[in-house]
DNA sequence: TTGCTCCTCACGTCACGTGAGGTGGC
DNA sequence: TTGCTCCTCACGTCACGTGAGGTGGC
């Protein structure tokens, strides 16, 4: 045990430099901070101020997330802060990539949060009655198909890398027929648009007119969406409502971006136009 | 190996869910995504539409950085995104949570960045000549001190601790004595102000009239400036000029932030107002 | 003897990647 | 035989932290 009151023990140099004694042993082990003095038969280290100054010059770089071999190559390196520039910089493109890489995860995760918390939202409150509705004017985009109504996904994804950045709200689709059909129907998917864009080849773009309309969300699998079309073709005979092709249909929520999700918690609002 | 073509090889299910064969034994270890099939003697791991599909669910939830043991408790608990609400909301927390950081360790790199910049265009300009300059008015912070010049860092560093955002640009000192003194010199470190605010306890804050001075930049250690005090004295009274003091230093270069550096590169400028 | 500080050594963390050495069927 | 795909097992990465088991002096 050394005299001289200029040496710290471990534990003391630890209070003061704020590195962990867990730590300082590895920085010697590494060959990044020695000890002034090692005790030869104890083994016990001992530090001193220019330990402590090296010390504090490697903890700055490591609150600065320097990697531990490039502070002993700046060490070995530099004796000057001017000396560190290039390192600096380095460090700030590191620093600012993985900035650029979290903001969209962060993105994308705030878009997922949002749109998740609309359909619980929707789900909550739903009381799944036949309502009547106003709709307004609607620019859309939309690929008109023809064949099974399980292709309409098809013509989603078309949409989405065409025209994704200008697309805004939920999936529709537009019904052309009179009646059902099961093998060479006449759709159109579509999506509203942000704003006015140049159609590419095979979408069309136009302005769905304002209109009234009966309303009705469906709850369940799309296959059960019959039942809910007799309902509410059912009510607006009733009410004598004169249909004005095409019918709409609305996903409010379907499979999820992660998950496909649960069909039976799938919604989907029918719209039928009426004339007036 | 199974003839049923719904099953891929390792090989191929890698190429189509873009994992890792590594990452898929790995995923297959922790369990997070077992085989639909594993022959027994062979240990050959096959794969089919069931694990493409809980595979695409991982790699969706790797790409928003969710640890792995959390995937396994999604894939556990959740069915359907709407599920996923509070794990999202939290892993958005712990996105934006290192972002904060990120952008404090940027801001400081930005910051030393900048200054190195400025303090290596100086010396790479420097001439160090004695020069005629128009100083303008200067709102400062100073704190007045009696004792030895070595003490100005404790009044600097005052500074910095009760009025560190208001201050702007490189430390100054003013001398307000006629003479050198060793013991019970008169000097007041001082910043400028980027605003104007209420003094606290034991600082003035006043401005500076604009004057005419005489300049010089001193390169090397603060223990030689008294060199450079004879040679811009000298050629003040060569020319005649009635200093009015307090006379300044502005420490352009000193120790950095990082490395107290080499006194050999410091930069200080003395500036003697003259009356005109 | 108890408590304290120090020591070494092995192992864990996180999500894989690397590489050695071997197998089985074309 | 060569080449290909697959296998297991051990070890490395990064910057430490945890914990077991032990020492030496008050």
């Amino acid at each position: 045990m050394p005299l001289d009151p200029q040496l710290f023990s471990i534990g003391e140099f630890s209070q003061i430099s704020g590195l962990s004694i867990k730590t300082l042993r590895f920085y010697d082990e590494r060959g990044l901070l020695k000890p002034a003095l090692v005790d030869a038969t104890s083994g016990y280290r001992y530090y001193d101020g220019a330990s402590l100054e090296r010390a504090h010059i490697v903890a700055q770089l490591r609150r600065l997330e320097f990697p531990l071999e490039e502070i002993a190559r700046i060490l070995a390196e530099c004796g000057d802060d001017l000396d560190l520039l290039a390192h600096l910089e380095r460090q700030r493109r590191v620093i600012e990539e993985r900035m650029r890489a979290d903001r969209e995860i962060a993105g994308d995760l705030a878009k997922m949060i949002a749109l998740e918390r609309e359909a619980a939202q929707l789900a909550a409150a739903g009381g799944f009655a036949i309502e009547e509705k106003e709709l307004p004017a609607l620019l859309v985009a939309g690929v008109r198909m023809t064949g099974r109504y399980s292709e309409a996904g098809r013509g989603i994804a078309l949409l989405g890398r065409k025209l994704g950045r200008y697309l805004t709200g939920k999936p529709h689709c537009l019904y052309h027929d009179a009646e059902y059909r099961e093998e060479d129907a006449s759709f159109e998917p579509c999506f509203a648009l942000r704003t006015a864009v140049a159609a590419p080849d095979g979408i069309a773009v136009r302005t769905l007119p304002a209109t009234r309309c009966l309303a009705l969300v469906h709850q369940g699998p799309y296959e059960q969406l019959s039942r809910s079309y007799r309902k509410i073709f059912g009510e607006a005979k009733r009410r004598g409502l004169a249909i004005v092709r095409p019918t709409r249909e609305i996903y409010l929520k379907g499979p999820g971006m992660i998950f496909r999700g649960n069909p039976r918690r799938y919604l989907t609002e029918i719209q039928l136009p009426y004339a007036t």
